[in-house]
This record gives structure tokens, sequence and C-alpha cells, in this order.
DNA sequence: CGGAATCCGAAAAGATACTG
DNA sequence: CAGTATCTTTTCGGATTCCG
């Protein structure tokens, strides 16, 4: 597995700048739109059996990122002090209010990825080109 | 100042556990939507004037960015063979498609980061009540 | 089972200095 | 002006280990 360093989030960023600074943070972090989605698509579910249907993520850092949604109350943590201890997590009514934002993104990229994609080409290609001459 | 660490993207999330993670990677990454912001807001600019809108970027990491998304055929950069020269920047087509989609997100925001921030605090109350306890 | 604690490595962001 | 080169910083993510 590749390891990857990190790009730390869009926090810093001045707000000023850019409105949706905030939001960034909350809904699109790293894990954040897996773990809604495989909340969303299985239901409530517990711990282990989330980090399998997400399939590639580290209880740690599983750990952290539900952490912080349910702080932002994107998600809820339900504790059941048996033996041995349960621990069921769902979306929340607020984490499932991003649905249609899901969606709207689900869209774009039906529409638009393909043209990223030739426009990544062509780039490369020019870029290849480019080399060409300088070299 | 808070130098930020890294998180790479989203990009090694599995995908089938995520429909939208490849989109993540190209709209939302670090950075990106300041400057698409900026871009949309101010028009075509040059390079340091971007830099000075966006307010705290540097001219390292702008390059960085601004190759990405130009790669990617999100913004279009001119260059006039001059002395001393000058690039300029504008949003493109394809990134102008993005604005219904961060006018979506800005609603959102409008409409629940009040809940979230309402859930922020009183997480923190209650793990300082636990934390109480616990001690 | 559901984590918490610890150590480690990688990559990106920032600061700074320097060119064509 | 518009970057590039280099060095340092930051912290996230993964792996491992241990506990109630």
């Amino acid at each position: 597995m590749a390891g990857v360093g990190g790009a730390p989030a869009h926090g810093t960023t001045s707000a000023q700048a850019c409105p949706i600074a905030p939001v960034l943070d909350i809904v699109f972090s790293r894990w954040t739109t897996p773990i809604l989605w495989t909340l969303h698509a299985f239901g409530r579910q517990r711990f282990v059996v989330l980090q399998r249907n997400i399939g590639t993520i580290t209880p740690k850092v599983l750990t952290q990122r539900l952490r912080q949604m349910e702080r932002d109350g994107l998600v809820v943590r339900t504790y059941h002090p048996e033996v041995p201890p349960r621990v069921e997590y769902e979306i929340s009514e607020l984490g499932s209010s991003l649905a249609p934002l899901f969606a709207h993104l689900a869209d774009w990229s039906a529409d638009h990825l393909p043209r990223v994609e030739q426009a990544r080409q062509e780039f490369d290609v020019a870029e290849e080109a480019a080399a060409g001459r300088g070299r």
C-alpha cells in the first residue's frame, strides 16, 4: 500500500478568500465521504463491520475520523455496555442532509469527469512535446 | 504559523466504497476552492495578483496547484512572451461548471453550519463531564 | 470487541533565497 | 514578474502492541 503523506486540511485557508472553506474540513476531510457513504449504504453497523465495508482503513484512523464526525454531529455512536462490548454507528439526520450535495457531486462527476480525463491527456501530450523541444 | 502536514488526498480510498472519491482529488484538493473562488470573483489575473488575492499562499504552492488545475482543465494559463514576462490565469468553462456545486455547498453551510457548531459544543461539554467523572 | 498508546515513514506545505 | 530550488516543518496514515 502506498504510504501517503498528508495534506492538512483546508482549515488554515483564509476564510475571506473562500467562503466555503470552513465546510470543507467538515464534509470533505479525508475518509469522511467513504464513511458517510458506507453508513448510508449499509445502515447502522458495528465498528469492525464498518471497517470491513470501507475496506482499507485502519482502526486507528477510523476511530479518529468517527470521533471528529461524531463531534460535528454527522454520525451517532451508540455504546452498549455488554460483554463483549458492542458499539454501533449510524448516520445522523444532519449527516443525511448531505445526501443531495453528494448526489450533485456525483452528477457533476458523470457529466464532466471525461472532460477532465481528456484535458489531462492533452496536457500530458503537450508537455511531452515541449520537453522534446527543450531537450 | 501553522504548518500543515499532509493528508495525501482521497485518491487511495477504495473507489467501490465511495463513488465520488475520484472527484474529491480534482475539486477539493487543498487550495483548489480558494483559487477557483478568487479566479471567479476577480476574473482573469496575473500570478502575483492572484497570490495577493488569495492572501496566504506561497508562490511555490500556488504554482503547483495551478499546474494541477491547468492539467485537469479547470483553469487556463496564458503566457505573454514579453519583458518582463506576463502570465495570466483565468477560470475555464469546465471550472465554471462547478459554480452551482459551490453554491449548493454554500447553501448547505448557511443552513447547517450552526447545527455543527452546536453539536461540537455539546460534544465538548459532554466530554468535559466524562473527563471529570473519570478523573 | 472496540478501541488507546506508541513508533515510524511519507509526502505535501511553508519559508527562504535565488534566477531568466 | 513568474516562477524554481532547497530546506525544514507539520501531521496524517499505517503498523504494531496492549488493555478493559
